[in-house]
DNA sequence: ATGCGGAACATTACTTTGCCATAT
DNA sequence: TATATGGCTTTGTAATGTTCCGCA
């Protein structure tokens, strides 16, 4: 936000310049200065004008400059005057100030009558943050939806990701190879039947002591990249976790690899905020990069190693830890004899540090902002440091490693310290707050870890949470705190396991009500991963199965509806999480809180219905559950339900209608009145109800409201006995068959200021509604029929003016035009002929055909000749009348009423 | 550093049943 | 003279949601 300003004022010191050089720069100019004006004022009339008065008057003005010229516009207000002032074109004339007697006068004369060159820099360096700050980055619907889009996109990945992970954590040969490295009185544990999380203590405790997290081999698919970590016994969080999770798997333990999907914001601005969550800055800056990662898959180390992936990988959400880890990698890779890619990797890593704060805003760098990439900037500094000391580490280590190729492994004998060391740089903004938080574990934030099913634990069995890399047996309490202290948000915790997933989020949120925002409608996220949570729950019900006789079966349900299956189980046990949730401490959470509400946040349509009991207090206001909250509508509200208010029921709240500014043009008095006799709606609670109860239909007769038709909001609103008809014209069919009916109103419209209501069909007797449904048809073929006929009659009107209007035009030509004979041309029949041209011409001798045809004797007066006695008539060209010019090839053909056209034989 | 609450906007929900001049 | 038709200015208001900012 603070870039902005500073783009601001840059601009505003070389205004100067701009001005001249192009005109462009000016609506800028104008805006700012309009805003440095309108803060001006809002400055000056703080507590008396509100902001939302003066802001109309500037924009229209600050358009209109943007597109005129403002220096030369002399009507400007003051806006325009602002915003030229500064440019030097003074010349303020007292209209301006005249103009805008209403704001403040002192105040704006103190701001404007200087005339020399440079009041600008005065105000634009008064120009408080705040407002541009606010103009500027208020998120539009847009931005919104597409950071929508993006969170979804992301979260799909996210999910195939996992779902990959999982499938290579049941690959039988990286099971077998954990196995083969397994201690053999671990491998006891895959013969105990009574699991309990103590008993898992041994393996994970081994496990956590012979695989590290280090360095990434991301290059590989997971397969193989698991396969190299399990040689090197090191590898990335994911790698470890799911190494963790094939040995459990291999052990014949029903586990879960569980990792937490960290997507791009949902919310547009989150990005913005570098420190607002260390996860949070744009969508490649996932904890599983897998864009990139493939990317670099496919090429050579050299090539694949752009800036522009490590970019990626750098930011990524592992955020500081990881960067740290690509960067040891680079070191790496730099003491195995290639310095080009590392001279590229450091100087990429350089880039995305310094870019990091301008990408997202290219223009800006800003003063405000600078101690934070400062600090951002000491942090780079340390873990370049501590890159280079690891480096020098590795490399006295590393005498012995061979290939460059194999960086992985290059680390295999160096002690987990040295590794801890640089995680711990890393996170060295946020250390203090990872010792209080977790003691003396520095790690990074936990993205990825096991669950492992216990059939002993909780009666009925329980998922534990198994962190190897943290050696946390069952801690899924701590999770979100450590989370937490890394700064990264617990918004979806899904476990994968049968190629399906589930989001077991709720099993480590607590405070599932700061991340409800944060989440995408459920009602899309639950679709998503209905179909895996199929997978999931068919594939953990059947597969490693602990005892056949187990009480608890872990079949799936499919006979018996009642036979809890573990993914049941399990659901009850989140939902129980979710219905036990600890009360918020600050009250805007009791807001949309599912569970619980104070009175103070329910909304005009709400009140507490029992009001108890009372599950707490927040700030002095006591909580009830949510369930107490009641929707509360007016009588006609309901209506639309198809529910009315019992008799004898009071509104159990009572709220102001608003005005209706419809007859404000009278007096005071009439105000008066108005708001005398302005009533309050009443307003009714659900139990105050009973369906609908309307009049029967009697006799035939629709019972109508008192505007004599029947509101349709739904079927539920008919009165019984009757049909709501949705034809058209349906009601003259009723009429016309005298049937009773009523207009159906189905709702209102605005139009011209006003609401209207809006009909649709007829509401009749049910009776009647076959008889008038087979007229109706009757009537619509009738209907047809007409306007068939009606269009054939039009087109045969339409063809008879098209050939007087021809015959009128040849006669003419005819008459004083003779060499133009054949300019038009028409086939008017076109059934013997192939003719092209044919010439016509009105024949009125009448010499051949003439058969006591009016039109025939009617003399030599063409125009009566022809007005009259042709109408309705289709002329007929038979062949006996017709004759032939051997000399002019012209065919001549005559209709028994005069008719004639020729026709050219080509 | 964090959360609270107010301010400033943005968005949504609620409202809810013509009139007059002109042509036919 | 009675009836049909078309055009008119176009919601306005309040509640609710979201974001920012100052303050404790």
């Amino acid at each position: 936000m603070p870039r902005k300003v500073s783009q601001r004022k840059k601009k505003s010191s070389t205004s100067e310049n701009e001005m001249g050089a192009s005109n462009n720069s000016e609506g800028t100019l104008t805006e700012i200065s309009c805003e440095a004006v309108g803060n001006l004022l809002r400055r000056a009339n703080k507590g008396g004008t509100s902001k939302k008065k003066m802001m109309p008057e500037f924009q229209p003005e600050h358009n209109g400059t943007q597109v005129l010229e403002p220096i030369l516009q002399p009507n400007t207000l003051e806006a325009g005057h602002c915003s030229r002032n500064p440019m030097g074109n003074v010349s303020l004339d007292k209209g301006c100030l005249d103009s805008k007697e209403e704001l403040d006068d002192s105040d704006w004369e103190d701001g404007i009558v200087p005339k020399d060159d440079h009041p600008m820099t005065i105000e634009l360096n008064v120009t408080p943050d705040s407002a541009v700050r606010k103009q500027s980055h208020r998120a539009s619907a847009k931005d919104k939806d597409l950071a929508e889009l993006v969170h979804k996109v992301h979260l799909l990945c996210l999910l195939a990701r996992g779902r990959l992970v999982d499938s290579a954590c049941d690959d039988p040969l990286i099971q077998a190879s954990m196995l083969s490295l397994l201690p053999a009185h671990l491998i006891q544990l895959q013969n105990v039947t009574k699991l309990t999380s103590k008993a898992l203590h041994p393996l994970v405790s081994w496990f956590h002591d012979n695989f590290h997290v280090r360095s990434t081999n991301a290059e590989k698919p997971v397969c193989f990249a698991l396969a190299s970590a399990l040689e090197s016994r090191e590898g990335s969080p994911e790698e470890i976790a799911a190494l963790s999770v094939a040995l459990y798997r291999a052990l014949n333990l029903t586990a879960r690899f569980v990792s937490i999907l960290d997507a791009a914001s949902l919310k547009p601005d989150q990005s913005c905020r570098p420190d607002a969550s260390g996860s949070s800055k744009g969508i490649f800056n996932t904890s599983t990069p897998m864009v990139a990662k493939l990317k670099l898959d496919f090429k050579s180390p050299k090539q694949s190693l752009s800036s522009y992936d490590i970019d990626k990988v750098c930011e990524s959400s592992l955020g500081r830890s990881r960067k740290s880890k690509k960067c040891s990698t680079t070191s790496h890779m730099a003491q195995s004899g290639d310095p080009p890619i590392s001279e590229d990797l450091k100087s990429s890593i350089t880039k995305s540090q310094t870019s990091e704060t301008q990408d997202n805003d290219p223009e800006s760098c800003l003063a405000d902002k600078s101690h934070k990439s400062k600090r951002k900037g000491d942090v780079e500094y340390e873990m370049q440091l501590q890159m280079a000391l690891s480096a020098t580490t590795v490399g006295c280590l590393e005498s012995k490693t061979e290939s460059g190729a194999n960086a992985d492994k290059e680390n295999f004998s160096c002690p987990s310290k040295r590794v801890k060391r640089v995680v711990s740089a890393d996170t060295s903004t946020s250390s203090q707050l990872i010792s209080t938080a977790v003691g003396s574990m520095k790690v990074g934030s936990p993205l990825y870890w096991a669950e492992v099913y216990c059939n002993e634990e909780n009666l009925t069995g329980k998922w534990v949470h198994i962190d190897a890399v943290n050696l946390i047996i069952d801690g899924e309490d701590k999770v979100e705190s450590m989370v937490a202290a890394c700064k990264t948000s617990l918004r979806y915790v899904v476990a994968f396991g049968g190629h399906g997933a589930k989001d077991v989020t709720r099993r480590y949120c607590m405070k599932w009500y700061k991340i409800a925002s944060q989440r995408v409608s459920s009602t899309w996220w639950d679709s998503v991963l209905a179909p895996l949570r199929d997978l999931e729950s068919g594939a953990n019900s059947g597969v490693a199965q602990f005892r056949p006789n187990q009480s608890i079966s872990t079949e799936s349900n499919t006979g018996h509806s009642f036979v809890p299956t573990r993914s049941s189980l399990e659901d009850i046990e989140l939902e129980t999480r979710a219905l036990t949730e600890p009360l918020p401490t600050n009250q805007q959470a009791y807001k949309s809180h599912p569970l619980y509400a104070i009175e103070k946040w329910l909304t005009k349509y709400q009140v507490l219905r029992p009001k108890g009991p009372i599950l707490g207090f927040c700030s002095g206001h006591p909580v009830y559950p949510r369930t107490c909250v009641q929707t509360v509508k007016t009588k006609e509200r309901w209506l639309r339900e198809g529910l009315q208010v019992k008799a004898d029921e009071h509104p159990v709240k009572e709220i102001k209608r608003s005005i209706k500014p419809q007859k404000v043009q009278d007096s005071g008095a009439d105000d008066y009145e108005c708001s005398d006799s302005m009533e309050n709606s009443k307003l009714y609670g659900m139990w105050q109800l009973e369906p609908l109860n309307l009049p029967h239909a009697v006799n035939g007769i629709v019972p109508k409201n008192e505007r004599g038709q029947v509101d349709v909001w739904s079927e539920k609103c008919l009165p019984p006995g009757t049909v709501h008809l949705r034809f058209p014209r349906a009601f003259s069919v009723a009429k016309r068959l005298e049937i009773d009916y009523a207009p159906a109103m189905v709702g209102f419209e605005f139009k011209n200021g006003r609401s209207h209501p809006v009909y649709d069909g007829i509401v009749v007797c049910a009776e009647f509604k076959d008889v008038l449904v087979e007229a109706y048809a009757e009537e619509d073929e009738k209907r047809r029929a007409e306007e068939k006929r009606r269009d054939e009659a039009q087109a045969l009107s339409r063809w008879y003016q098209l050939l007087s209007s021809i015959v009128t035009r040849q006669r003419l030509n005819n008459c004083y035009n003779n060499n133009l004979s054949s300019e038009m041309s028409t086939d008017i029949q076109g059934k013997n002929e192939n003719e092209s041209n044919a010439a016509v011409c009105a024949d009125n001798d009448n010499n051949q055909s003439p058969k006591h045809h009016p039109v025939n004797k009617s003399g030599t007066d063409l125009d009566t000749s022809f007005d009259t006695p042709v109408k309705d008539h289709v002329h007929v060209f038979l062949k006996e009348y017709e004759t032939f010019d051997e000399v002019t090839s012209l065919l001549t053909k005559r209709c028994q009423c005069g008719f004639s056209v020729q026709v050219e034989e080509l």
